[in-house]
DNA sequence: GCTACAAGTTACTTTATGTAAGTAACTATA
DNA sequence: TATAGTTACTTACATAAAGTAACTTGTAGC
């Protein structure tokens, strides 16, 4: 039997932040709004994944997807005020990483 | 031809940091060095990955691991300096989830 | 009808993770 | 002497996640 001393907040962030490429999409997004393919074409992520993250991170409300019926369609994804309270941790991250990698 | 506006510091970061169980194994070290058995009883991970891990945090320069050769065999795993400058991140990711989650 | 475009989706392969059993080296107990 | 117990791992195998590339949808212009 395991008494686990997991800190489950620590735990519920990690599931979401520690999945490959979220962080790295919610950076893409923290200097405002992108589109699809920009944000395809500054990460090394292929569609499938991407596709896939950014509706885990719009179900989670850290981002948010907008559609402009535009010929061809255009869509907008942008940070929400709990996506963008993720600026600290990023900025924490990357201040480790240049301190320290 | 990607023009990746990806950050080099960031993304080396992360794949250390986002990898699963990384970042929870720093938080069972961040107050003091724990055993094996101590680690692997205080999070759902297995033997199999939970050595990995270590393994990958050790050769990374993050978590020091310690032989005492009794009986049976002891073996003890505390961060190292780069690994306790870890601690404010954490902190950080634990109060957006505190916040947001 | 044919091509072009953005934003995906589908089908398939490779890699990572999960699970359970096994190993080494030694001690303590029957 | 034989058996069981201990820690810290490994190994073998199954399942889940990620990577790759081709395909779809809706619309416009030629």
């Amino acid at each position: 039997m395991k008494e686990l001393s997991l800190c489950p907040r620590l735990s519920k962030a990690m599931e979401l932040l520690g999945k490959r490429w979220t962080t790295l999409i919610i950076y893409q997004l923290l200097d405002g709004s992108k589109r699809f393919n920009e944000i395809e074409s500054s990460l090394p992520i292929s569609g499938r994944l991407l596709s896939e993250r950014l509706k885990e991170l719009e179900r989670e409300g850290i981002v948010q997807r907008t559609l402009f019926s535009e010929v061809p369609v255009r869509v907008e994804y942008n940070l929400t005020d709990k996506g963008m309270a993720l600026k600290n941790v990023i900025t924490g991250i990357e201040n480790w990483s240049k301190d320290w990698l």
